[in-house]
DNA sequence: CCGATGGCCCTTGCTTTACGATGCTTAGAC
DNA sequence: GTCTAAGCATCGTAAAGCAAGGGCCATCGG
């Protein structure tokens, strides 16, 4: 995987896969990876600095859980109203942005 | 258009867009934003680095040349043999980063 | 009871790269 | 000779993913 390609786009991968249900930082970047067939390999220093971001504009809440099989607590983060909104318009950003590389990959123009 | 998310990209579209000719500077620039249908609006602190990038690489070639219509000479890049290469090498790395996308924000995974 | 281990969370500095603004060079018009 | 415009190039800035390191807490082994 490139870093670069990622630029801009991780955002609606968060949102997207905390849209299917509340996960903790581990839980992400294990099912981001397999969701992609391992070419998104996340980082702690790269997801964790993105969830404040989101958590910050309010798109995402983070809660401090213990989990039923024990352990430390983790910070569990759930979608909130306004991050489904936001998943929504990234959506179709990455849909525009889908749509113009094909125009040029694509059609040879 | 969001600036981060062209990063990553730059480079396939640029190789891509002189697969279908030689062109220069402005040309690229009018080509590239009409193929998107305005979305990807290049500036020039953004291509020529770029496309030094890609001639440092030996991806593209560039020569100036005075055109039929007279005027300054322009600096016309023409996609090279390896450029060719690496443009089949991007377009799969994008396909692959296409489907990983789409894992995530389609499958709702 | 006490030290070691591991999972999870967080932070700091680095690197890459698109962008904005600016300047230079050349050719053609007057 | 002077002026204007198009195209080429460059410098500084900012955003964001990455690598590396540290701290905390619960569990495990001695």
């Amino acid at each position: 995987m490139d870093a670069q390609q990622l630029k801009g786009h991780l955002d609606l991968l968060l949102l997207a896969t905390l849209d299917s249900g509340p996960r903790y930082g581990g839980q992400i970047i294990t099912d981001v990876q397999s969701a992609t067939g391992g070419y998104f390999a996340l980082r702690e220093g790269t997801l964790y600095p993105a969830l404040h971001r989101l958590e910050k504009q309010g798109f995402i809440a983070g809660d401090f859980q213990v989990l039923p099989r024990g352990g430390s607590p983790v910070k569990v983060y759930t979608l909130t109203a306004s991050g489904t909104e936001e998943l929504k318009v990234q959506r179709d950003r990455y849909e525009q942005f889908s749509g113009a590389v094909r125009g040029i990959i694509g059609g040879g123009v």
